[in-house]
RNA sequence: GCUAGCGUAGCUCAAUUGGCAGAGCAGCUGAUUUGUAAUCAGCAGGUUGUGGGUUCAAUUCCCUCCGCUAGCUCCA
């Protein structure tokens, strides 16, 4: 059992399980390259990890729960279901929604869009890219450069004139556009918060060792939103963010997460703002994340962003890897007199400073559908699943009836194909159970003859003979609820390593 | 980016010490007309990731580049 591996890599375990026994005949190996004392400044060693089983049915037992994970695996689920892939040609990183997958996450855009304008945001859009001055005053350029594409130059074209040479960025975040839009004109404190949205696509150049499937990314699209508002709203703007983060994870069955609540290095100076605001900023997020009693909310020094403290949402993946989803942070910095000089007129007929959240409750649509795609094992609930329902006729002499049956679905709003092939209806319901399909909807001669439908569930299989009405008012339901019916558990059997950097 | 490993048909994988590149599934064609997880037969499918080198001969050995994987480092 994985209650007693050993990781041999630890001398002093590797110490015990020789004392306690001599059986460790059984091993299973990965090799690693680790920097010494963890800096990639320094050499790099190979480290070894050996886990050692008392017996070889143990040890099939963890191969077999490694097997499960990676079936599990996004990257794996993401090519068989199709609904993502990646081309060389187009570049690392950069990921290509496949029609089933863009299902996915235009139905997940619409449900937060509605959230949206149910919490009083408008909703902004802004290109892609942006001058180079832009990110030299947000600071992003070129203390970031690295982890940017690099610029492009206008003044190397030929025939440019001296001086009207240009930079451009492609934007590495949507802040600075959406704070040029705040500064569009003057705001007044009854303005106050102004919340802007919008489904922004940002371009990091992450290290090519980084990049993971969808997860980790080159390219992605943040459900981004800024919120501009008074120190005494931050609070509650700080609430109302989060409340949508919950509400929204609750909706898809995400209960596994753990809130990390980031706050500064007291030893460090890398943070910008007086400590006085920090600690009042600090304590602000901190009493909020109590009152909702999020889960786990311990406070982690030097995870806050330079700029101020933040709230991540962190998942766990099959492969118990951690994976920041949603954020909201605070951030005194962008809106001061060195960046932008953000101001709003007060009651008082002076200018004052607004406060700034950055908030995404889903991080990237590709991170949170690649965890999400391995959160449901690829077997969406009804009202995401990329196919809804699949018409399946018993012999081809039912295909006028079936695609009749089709036709009605499809116009009552649902996804629905047909397979009228002459196969045996057992093939073609072990293929739609294979693809995941949350419904069948089976036709025969007699369904034809009484003007029914059989239903067929790909969990609990087959429901029966029922009027169309029926069936389709028993789907209309499940979707309007949002009902998920299973999730898979993700378990962290494939990598569970113990402390870091153990060198 | 670093260390290590990997790259064969659309997918999953074979190919003995270097000696004619194969199978299942998917696809196409035909037969079958089926009531809840695989009907049968035939056909087609490849410059073995790219470029070079060694050799009579390279999927196999060596080098370059591209991509992927694990870990490390990073993640505004």
């Amino acid at each position: 059992m994985l209650a007693h591996p050993l990781d041999l890599a630890d001398p002093h375990a590797a110490a015990v399980a020789a004392e306690e026994t001599e059986l460790l005949e059984v091993i299973y190996v990965e090799v690693a390259g680790a920097y010494w004392k963890g800096d990639s400044d320094n050499a790099q060693l190979q480290r070894l990890y050996a886990t050692a089983f008392f017996t070889q049915e143990e040890l099939d037992e963890h191969m077999k729960k490694i097997e499960e994970a990676k079936r599990r695996d996004h990257r794996v689920l993401g090519k068989q279901l199709e609904l993502f892939t990646v081309s060389p040609l187009v570049g690392s990183g950069l990921i290509l929604w496949l029609p089933k997958g863009a299902v996915i996450r235009q139905t997940l855009e619409d449900y937060l869009k509605s959230e949206l304008r149910r919490r009083g945001y408008d909703a902004v859009y802004t290109p892609n890219i942006g001058r180079i001055e832009l990110y030299q005053i947000s600071g992003h350029f070129p203390y970031y450069s690295e982890s940017q594409f690099p610029p492009i130059d206008l003044s190397e074209r030929e025939g440019e004139q001296a001086g009207e040479g240009e930079r451009y960025l492609l934007k590495p975040m949507n802040c600075p556009h959406h704070i040029m839009i705040y500064k569009s004109k003057p705001r007044s404190y009854r303005d106050l918060p102004v919340r802007l949205a919008e489904f922004g696509t940002v371009y990091r150049y992450e290290q090519s060792g980084e990049l993971s499937g969808m997860t980790r990314v080159r390219g992605f699209t943040q459900d981004d939103a800024h919120i501009f508002c008074t120190e005494e709203q931050v609070a509650d703007e700080v609430r109302g963010c989060l409340e949508m983060t919950q509400t929204v994870l609750k909706s898809l069955g995400m209960e596994n997460y753990r809130v990390r609540l980031g706050f500064r290095d007291p030893s460090s100076d890398k943070y910008v703002g007086s400590s006085e605001v920090w600690d009042r900023a600090e304590a602000a997020i901190q009493q909020v994340a109590e009152e909702m009693n999020l889960p786990g909310r311990e406070p982690e020094p030097g995870e806050a962003a330079f700029y101020g403290p933040k709230i991540d949402f962190v998942v766990t993946d099959c492969i118990g890897r951690e994976w920041q989803l949603g954020t909201v942070q605070l951030d005194y910095n962008l809106p001061s007199t060195e960046r932008f000089a953000l101001e709003y007129i007060g009651a008082d007929n002076q200018p004052h400073r607004p406060v700034m959240i950055h908030r995404a409750p889903l991080g990237s649509m590709e991170r949170f559908v690649g965890v999400l795609i391995e959160h449901f094992a690829g077997a969406f609930p009804l009202w995401l699943a990329p196919e809804q329902v699949r018409v399946v006729t018993v012999s081809e002499k039912s295909e006028a009836y079936g695609q009749e049956i089709e036709k009605q679905f499809r116009s009552a709003g649902f996804r629905v194909t047909g397979d009228y092939r002459g196969q045996k209806l057992g093939a073609k319901i072990r293929e739609a159970q294979l693809e995941l399909i949350p419904y069948m909807v089976v036709v025969g001669e007699k369904d034809a003859q009484e003007k029914t439908v059989t239903l067929r569930d790909r969990i609990d299989g087959d429901l029966g003979a029922m009027p169309t009405e029926r069936a389709l008012a028993r789907l209309r339901q499940e979707i309007e609820e949002k009902t998920v019916r299973q999730t898979a558990e993700v378990s962290q059997v494939a990598v569970d390593r113990g402390a870091k950097n153990e060198y």
